[in-house]
DNA sequence: TTGAAAGCGCTACCAA
DNA sequence: TTGGTAGCGCTTTCAA
């Protein structure tokens, strides 16, 4: 590994005319640079990152903290975490991974040792403990996600809220007087900050409008067909006309199951949305309106944020809602008449 | 962030014996290591991290590189990670993540700059272009799995030959004389370095038994109900008296299902064994014996040769096979005399 | 437009 | 058992 003085020599120029060439910080001439990004490429240079870190005031590396609970959804996971990585690398950035069971002690230690120059927190609890360790660290801290104490803190999130009452909207413009809330598992609505924000929007906007509402979940810990068959059943034998799906991959693919075995079509006799779905529900065996969870936007948007609070105008503290984006695949329609005659 | 100076001088002592207290390379008085170490907790020192890179030889970090392909098996792929980075911290190391579409690139940066001082590689395929990258660069690289060229490089892995050739051998002590495998994605046999192994391996000792032995597949591109379902009917309609399984979680569900819609009751009418899963099986409605994938096991090893090649005695290139375990659950029986007879 | 040189905070060698 | 100090390789200020 070629080290600056090497590269200097080979371009007959001092080290500092070496590192600003780099960094563009200051001007170099033009014959000057070229003569370095010669020498740069054939000694195949690459500035040490340990010398960047401790000369500059950069680490170029976020922290990337995670619980990993047993019940976490993998795929959606490995999506938030993929374009998390790939949004800090648009930025120079590397991403180090805590996920310690012991999340919080590795976001001490990097904050005290200063390996990373910002922390972002995936995976966010209602009551998530390192919401108070953000509080005492000094090490900019961005969640991705919405704690229930979330004063001072700079959060990012799909406005869970906008989705789903704008789910209940579309169905009660069509006509629709009785929904069901397909939901998350049992675990998820007290392990997860979204799924409560969901549910309690479409109550919410469905008694606003005039709707029934009821909902049910698709399992104790993992999502599991027979619960979200059986859930799917129940909403339908209580009279609803209409599902906002809230579930993963395979219980989509349950509740389809479901409808396709009492000969129900979707959407002339029951009519369907996808809300805060983070995988491709076009590879599902039928179409369905949706309007997603998309990780790179929230992502994006959080490593926007982490880098500027390593600038001079730091951002607000505060939540930044994502306005959610509905993609129609004409799976809503109006109710059956005879349907909707029976109430 | 307090530093080194800072604590010497609350404790009245110089920083190199600050230094050495806090690395036990070198002997100190006991009351000097209590003054230090008070002094350490009270200011909330830690080590920072560039200049520990900087000034010592190691940085304290692993690259773990993962494609992260659309077709990965998430559950499968986060409990490697998971495995990668709890085994690092035992040793205080931590994981940069490297999931660049061209996680490539990111070999080469972290190699140039110094960043990590050894490389993990998962999600290793056949052909996996990152074999050529670590033979060129000087930093240490573990793969977890193993290319089809593994010349000179350090690979750890599940024997999965072995494990195939011990569920080949349990069914047909048994006495089955026909069995199936419910294997893969098909992308998996081509992007994947394992499955083809079971599979070779399965069909292999099958005909050293003398087992007549068919297999299918369970999916396209991601492991899918109704393919899984479709290939079991087929093995059963085939003849097979048992399945080897060697699929994902709802794939192994798919299996049980199409069993049980026929009245197939394990292992009564049919013999079960999984191989090569890395979710709990005992999660499933029918118990299953199994010789699973531990991701502990070959990431505990390969972290553990990450650190061998960073030290003096460097461990030698070449494949590390870990031994397959065998757990009993009463899923394998002698095939039914009615069906032993008709072939 | 460029160069010299002072650190950044630590590790580890050399002395005492 | 301890202290002094020379770097590690870079960034950035100050001078030219």
């Amino acid at each position: 590994m070629a080290n600056i003085n090497e590269v200097a020599e080979a371009a007959g120029v001092s080290i500092s005319t070496v590192s600003y060439a780099l960094s563009g910080k200051r001007p170099v001439a033009a014959d000057t640079r070229r003569r370095i990004e010669a020498a740069v490429r054939e000694l195949g240079y690459s500035p040490n990152a340990g010398a960047r870190m401790l000369a500059g005031s950069r680490t170029q590396i976020f922290a990337l903290t995670e619980p990993l609970r047993k019940d976490t959804h993998a795929p959606t996971h490995m999506a938030f975490v993929l374009a998390t990585a790939v949004a800090a690398r648009r930025h120079d950035y590397d991403i180090l991974l805590l996920t310690d069971e012991q999340a919080q002690a590795g976001m001490s230690r990097v904050a005290a040792n200063g390996l990373v120059d910002a922390i972002l927190v995936l995976d966010v609890a209602p009551d998530d403990a390192r919401v108070g360790l953000a509080r005492q660290i000094a090490t900019p801290t961005v969640f991705i996600g919405i704690p229930d104490d979330n004063d001072g803190l700079i959060c990012v999130d799909l406005d869970f809220e906008a989705a789903a009452a704008w789910a209940v909207d579309l169905l009660a413009d069509a006509g629709h007087t009785s929904i069901g809330l397909v939901g998350q598992t049992e675990t998820a609505y007290v392990k997860s900050n979204f799924p409560p924000r969901v549910r309690a929007s479409v109550l919410a906007r469905s008694a606003d409008r005039g709707v029934a509402a009821a909902y049910g979940t698709t399992g104790s810990k993992h999502a599991n067909r027979q619960a979200a068959r059986r859930t799917t059943a129940d909403l339908l034998d209580a009279g609803a006309t209409a599902l906002v799906l809230h579930c993963a991959d395979e219980a989509h693919a349950a509740v389809l199951a479901e409808l396709s075995s009492r000969g129900l079509r979707v959407p002339e006799d029951i009519s369907l949305i996808s809300v805060g779905a983070s995988f491709d529900t076009s590879a599902l065996p039928v179409r369905i309106d949706s309007i997603p969870l998309i990780p790179e936007a929230s992502c994006d948007l959080a490593v926007e944020l982490a880098l500027q609070t390593l600038g001079t105008d730091a951002p607000e503290p505060g939540v930044r809602l994502i306005a959610p984006t509905y993609s129609a695949q004409g799976s809503i329609a109006s109710p059956r008449s005879s349907e909707a005659a029976a109430h």
